[in-house]
DNA sequence: GTCTATGTTTGCGG
DNA sequence: TCCGCAAACATAGA
C-alpha cells in the first residue's frame, strides 16, 4: 500500500528526527531475503561505519545516501514500515532488519508480509534507472504525458501502474485519479481524447497532492497498513472518493460505486462518471 | 476453524 | 510488446 505520498511522508518524517549525519554502528538481519543481492553478513559488514548523508525518494523507493559511495534503496512493497526507536526496546516479530546508529537509536524495518526489499549498492541507477518520470516532477508536463501516451495501445489502468511508465502510482491513487478524470480503467490508452489526457494529467497531480497533504492513506487498523514513523496514521482515507467504497454513492452523481477486476487488481468505478464506450 | 482477498513487483508462458 | 497468471508471505475479515 505505500505509494508515492506514503513513501514521501515517511521520508519527511525521517528527516525530522536525528538520523541524517549519524553513523551506522551495526546492522542485524533477521530475515535474509529482505536483503537483495548479497548475503546478510556482507550487507552488515559493508553498511557498518557508513554515515547517512541524505534520505530521499524516487518512485516508491526510499533512498538512503551513505558515505563510501553507497546507497541503500528500500522498497516497502505491500506492508513495509519503518520504526525509529531507542536501542534496547523489544524487537517485534515483524522487524526484519535493524540498523543501529551512533546516537543509540535504531532504524527498524517492519514488514508483516516480508515482500519488502533492501538493496545496498554503489550503482543505484541499475535499480532506479528504469523508473518513469515523477508524477509531481517538473518534467511531467501535459506535453510530456501526451508524448508518453502517443502510439501506445494499452489498457489504461495497468499502464498507470507500470512503474517504468510513471513512477509512484499504486492501486489507490490510480483508481482515484481515473474517477476524477472520468475515465474507465479498461479504456485503451490511445483512444483517450486530448481533453481526457489533460483531465487525467491534472487528476494524477491532484490526488497525489491531496495524499501528501493528508500524510498518506491508512485504511483500517491492521498490522500491514501504512503508518509513518512513530506509528502515525495518514488521514487521506477520508478523502477517497471510490477506492474501497463499493456499494456507496458516487460523490459526484450518487450512482452506486462498483468493484471490478482489471489486470488482476481490484478496481472501483462510478459506472456513470466513468463510462466504457 | 476455514476460506478468501490483499494496497506490489517480478518472471513465466502464450 | 503485451497480457494473464502465479508467486513471494501474513493477516484481516467473512
Amino acid at each position: 500500500m505505500p505509494e508515492m505520498p506514503e513513501v514521501q511522508t515517511l521520508v519527511d518524517a525521517l528527516n525530522r528526527v536525528d538520523l541524517v549525519g549519524r553513523r551506522i554502528s551495526g546492522a542485524a538481519v533477521y530475515w535474509p531475503k529482505t536483503i537483495a543481492g548479497m548475503p546478510p553478513a556482507v550487507f552488515s559488514e559493508r553498511i557498518t561505519g557508513c554515515v547517512l548523508q541524505a534520505v530521499t525518494r524516487r518512485g516508491k523507493y526510499l533512498v538512503f545516501r551513505l558515505t563510501r559511495g553507497l546507497q541503500l534503496l528500500l522498497h516497502l512493497r505491500m506492508t513495509g514500515r519503518l520504526n525509529w526507536e531507542r536501542r534496547g526496546s523489544a524487537r517485534s516479530r515483524h522487524e526484519h532488519v535493524i540498523l543501529q546508529f551512533d546516537n543509540d537509536f535504531d532504524l527498524r524495518f517492519h514488514d508483516t508480509r516480508k515482500f519488502g526489499r533492501m538493496t545496498l549498492t554503489a550503482d543505484p541507477a541499475a535499480v532506479l534507472g528504469k523508473l518513469g518520470p515523477e508524477p509531481l516532477g517538473e518534467r511531467f508536463t501535459l506535453r510530456h504525458f501526451q508524448r508518453m501516451l502517443a502510439g501506445r495501445s494499452r489498457v489504461v489502468k495497468p499502464l498507470l501502474l507500470d512503474q517504468t511508465f510513471i513512477a509512484g502510482l499504486g492501486n489507490i491513487y490510480v483508481d482515484e485519479a481515473l474517477w476524477q478524470a472520468g475515465i474507465h480503467p479498461r479504456r485503451i490508452s490511445d483512444t483517450l481524447s486530448d481533453r481526457e489526457i489533460a483531465a487525467l494529467h491534472q487528476a494524477i497531480s491532484r490526488v497525489l497532492q491531496k495524499g501528501l497533504e493528508n500524510l498518506g492513506t491508512t485504511l483500517g487498523g491492521g498490522e500491514g497498513n501504512f503508518y509513518s514513523v512513530a506509528g502515525r496514521r495518514g488521514r487521506n482515507a477520508d478523502a477517497l472518493n471510490v477506492f474501497r467504497r463499493t456499494g456507496r454513492p458516487c460523490p459526484r452523481c450518487k450512482t452506486t460505486i462498483e468493484r471490478l477486476v482489471v489486470a488482476q487488481r481490484a478496481s472501483h468505478v462510478c459506472p456513470v462518471c466513468q463510462p466504457l464506450p
